[in-house]
RNA sequence: GCCCGGGUGGCGAAAUAGGCAGACGCACGGGACUUAAAAUCCCGAGUGCCGCAAGGCACGUGCCGGUUCGACUCCGGCCCCGGGCACCA
């Protein structure tokens, strides 16, 4: 008799559907330990493309495990659906941004719902709806009312091609994050910007905290925080009355080295110092170091002002310069230069001719070389009364001097900035916020929230935000003194709408704030967050600061939001990430027309270990779905069945339980599903080996740990053949199969006996016996004696149900 | 330059107590079934050498060295690849 063929097409759909009209798994183990598994939520660009079927199949394999395994898992989904594709895609159809949005969510949602991944759809949020941005307006207006949230004219990073700014975080080697051949100029505009620096300290000592979290990204968070301890020193200008230059520098002890002081050319006092030419000039320095081509490194190059300023220690008269290599947004924008211990301002002074005077004597051992003096520890030499005493200490001493003496104080720098929020863009959440002639900024009040997006408006792509050519959304009262106002007309980041969109997920339908306290406490911190590592220092640190923001603001009671962090690999095609414009993509849904929704995301966990890159395999998935028909084969086989105890009983149930330890131990463990896919296939081979001598109730009851095992990985199979073998109900649902440790024992093992760490024989020995018997069954043996040669060996390396070894 | 990863068959990989290197799969070869093909099932396979054969020997985890009875695994030095940061004072 003849079973019908492994076609995933003909039950795949009809268990898609059921499970998207009811969730088999919500409320399964309601009041259960929670388990909060999280994929970064999408950009519904149009379609799922391989990674997120990697991203979802991983989080997807997890929670129904967790599931079977009796915890209460939230496992939600949502779009992150503002953003500058949806507004090209309308200027390009004559649409709104909403309406391509919307329908690729649509879209993207049934396939979501077509691979069967067990999202709890009730929880659905998509960010570009105003139930959901109104509160990234709200919680801008508290960041506002704490000061956490203003407005600053500055230079910003402007993306020509995005016509907008970027924030430092979005800007990788001079280009723009999402345009990677354009360079980023700078601009001086009125922007908001969010005080990420008010956490910096936080942000960095909280890294130690996240055990969960790799290396990797906690390293990476490190180096963009950049935290350096210092001091600020205020250089007195003599030709300006009371006004000092204030420098940052990690080498007070060097102080007395100071040969220059250097000024950023875009430095705000530049302009008190110098006339209309010499501005010019530093204007060309800057623009030059800013069209510089990644990785390359400018030749030094500055010029005198004309000014000096006082060394507050030596009282040295030094030369104020303007230097191309002093940046701005970095500490001071000015810096003292000590070309004796700096190789930086070793290069520059030499260049143009400045005093070059050591003043920390390297310790003994130290060559007497220059370069050596650049680093290491000394004593300070010519440093008045300082001289003699160890740089470390003098470190400490002299920012405290300088703070009695009023002039200086220890400090510390972060390299991190203020999260420039401003947009010049339509299709954001709009920043609440007004223009009154007479009031000034003025927030809008909480009860006129949402601030809507207008459905009918002119998108070019060019100039300033397109809401502030519509005078419908710009022309407003002022809510205090009612003059005629006009509204930002500038939109959020869409990191903004990302930062918390996971805290919305709790309380989905909350109306009157962004979430219940009530159910952040049941549900945050996210146990396990699964997502790419490109967002390693936007989102995760955006998302940390709000976390802590909220806080403060008494929304939340977290210090961290994720516990555990895995940043999966990329999968690249012919050795190149996929991409249109390459024409090397794989379209996940021409994989389900061919071998399924199982094999598609089982193939993506079986390729390699989930953190790895891969490159994709073009017959890959037809292995997977070979094996995957060997499964339906086997269950639905009419085998025949031994008479009472079956021969191969024993050695099956023992594959079966060895591989309930080893899939456990992944999923407890390092999560390398590869593995636990090929200890599936080596059960599957077993039953194969030991067809016909089987019982029919070893058989069934194998049949079933095998089935179990395959739901986190092959849902649709799993519960098709669950239902055809006679099992009631849904298999996401049914307990995760204990491990018996008695079954799944070898009878006996293989001992290898080796002479000195060369294998001389093999023998059977029970799986835990112990070295006197094992080590009497090898010099018994008859190959042995003349081996041994009558000796007694020196020691014996005894490995229970490994080997043993005789050194002689 | 600094900081993270990584380097194992034709290919993806496995080996998480320092203990049989290459599980599992892809590709390949052979056989069974078939009129035939596909599908399926079974078998083979790191490299080299010896042997009619069963089998045996040597070498083998980027390179050089060390520790150890024994090293993909630990230690020291180096090379290569990928990623992050980078004039941060």
């Amino acid at each position: 008799m003849d079973e019908p063929a492994y076609q995933p097409a003909s039950f795949e759909p009809q268990w898609a559907e059921r499970w998207a009209a009811a969730n088999p798994f919500a409320g399964a183990n309601a009041g259960a330990p929670k388990y909060y598994v999280l994929e970064m939520l999408p950009y519904p660009s149009g379609a799922l493309h391989m990674g997120h079927v990697r991203n979802y199949a991983i989080g997807d394999a997890l929670a129904r495990y967790f599931w079977m395994r009796g915890l209460d898992v939230l496992h939600p989904m949502g779009w992150d659906s503002f953003g500058l594709p949806a507004e090209n895609a309308a200027i390009k159809n004559h649409s709104h941004p909403r309406a391509w949005t919307l329908a690729n969510i649509a879209h993207m949602k049934r396939q979501d719902q077509r691979f069967g991944f067990s999202y709890d759809w009730t929880r659905e949020v998509t960010t570009c709806l105003p139930e959901y941005y109104r509160w990234n307006q709200w919680l801008f207006l508290r960041f506002f009312e704490r000061g956490l949230a203003y407005r600053k004219k500055g230079l910003v990073n402007w993306c020509p091609k995005c016509a907008t700014v970027l924030a430092n975080e979005q800007v990788a080697g001079g280009v723009c994050w999402r345009h990677e051949d354009t360079p980023v100029e700078q601009r001086e505009l009125n922007q908001w910007y969010l005080r990420t620096t008010a956490y910096a300290d936080e942000l960095l000592r909280d890294l130690d905290r996240l055990p969960g979290w790799p290396e990797r990204v906690r390293t990476m968070q490190r180096n963009w925080i950049g935290r350096s301890e210092g001091a600020e020193l205020e250089f007195a200008l003599p030709a300006h009355g009371d006004r000092a230059l204030r420098v940052f520098t990690t080498r007070i002890d060097t102080v007395y080295g100071a040969s220059a002081l250097l000024l950023a050319p875009e430095h705000p006092l530049l302009p008190e110092l110098v006339d209309a030419a010499a501005l010019e000039q530093a204007r060309r320095l800057r623009d030059r170091q800013a069209h510089l081509a990644p990785g390359q490194e400018p030749e030094k190059e500055g010029f005198f002002t004309g000014h000096y300023a006082i060394n507050p220690f030596s009282r040295e008269k030094l030369p104020i310069w303007v230097a191309n290599f002093v940046l701005l947004g970095y500490g001071t924008g000015a810096v003292m230069a000590v070309p004796a211990h700096d190789q930086r301002d070793f290069e520059f002074c030499t260049k143009y001719e400045l005093p070059i005077r050591p003043v920390v004597e390297p310790a003994e051992g130290f060559p007497p070389r220059l370069a050596a003096a650049l680093e290491g520890d000394g004593t300070l030499v010519g440093s008045g009364a300082f001289t003699g005493m160890p740089n470390r200490s003098a470190l400490v001493a002299m920012a405290t001097f300088a703070q009695a003496q009023g002039f200086g104080k220890g400090t510390v720098t972060y390299r991190l900035q203020d999260w420039g929020i401003s947009r010049q863009r339509f299709w954001g959440t709009p920043i609440p916020i007004l223009y009154c002639p007479a009031c000034g900024t003025v927030p809008v009040p909480d009860e006129q929230l949402p601030v809507l997006l207008p459905d009918d408006v002119q998108l070019t792509g060019q100039g300033e935000s397109p809401l502030a050519a519509d005078p419908s959304f710009r022309r407003v009262h002022c809510p205090r003194c009612g003059a005629e106002a006009r509204r930002e007309a500038d939109t959020m980041d869409t990191f903004v709408d990302s930062s918390w969109y996971f805290y919305r997920y709790a309380s989905p339908h909350e109306s009157t704030r962004p979430f219940d306290p009530a159910a952040i406490r049941r549900w945050l911190p996210v146990e396990q967050y699964i997502g790419g590592i490109e967002h390693a220092i936007l989102h995760l640190i955006y998302t940390r600061f709000f976390t802590k923001a909220m806080r403060d603001l008494g929304l939340c009671e977290l210090d961290e939001p994720v516990t555990r962090l895995f940043t999966q690999g990329m999968i690249t095609r012919h050795g190149a990430k996929m991409s249109k414009s390459k024409g090397n993509v794989v379209d996940p849904e021409e994989l389900i027309q061919a071998y399924g929704a199982d094999a598609t995301r089982m193939y993506v966990l079986f390729a390699a270990p989930p953190e790895k890159d891969f490159d994709w395999q073009e017959n890959g998935v037809e292995g997977i779905h070979r094996f995957l028909a060997r499964v339906w084969r086997l269950a639905l086989a009419a085998a025949a069945a031994a008479a009472g105890e079956g021969a191969g009983d024993a050695a099956l149930r023992r594959k079966a339980h060895q591989t309930l330890r080893r899939i456990g131990g992944d999923f407890e463990g390092r999560w390398h599903f590869n593995t636990s896919i090929a200890a599936l296939m080596e059960l599957v081979n077993e039953f194969y080996a030991r067809e016909g001598q089987l019982s029919a109730a070893a058989r069934a009851e194998c049949l079933r740990l095998l089935l179990l095992m395959l739901a986190p990985f092959a849902p649709f199979l799993a519960q098709e053949l669950w239902q055809r073998l006679g099992h009631a109900g849904a298999i996401a649902v049914v307990r995760w199969p204990e491990f018996n440790p008695e079954l799944a024992r070898e009878p006996q093992v293989e001992i290898v006996v080796q002479i000195n760490g060369k294998v001389r024989a093999r023998l059977a020995a029970p799986p835990d016996s112990d070295q006197a018997l094992v080590e009497g069954l090898a010099r018994a043996d008859a190959k042995l004696q003349p081996l041994l040669q009558g000796q007694a060996p020196k020691s014996v390396v005894f490995v229970p149900g490994r080997l043993i070894n005789f050194v002689l």
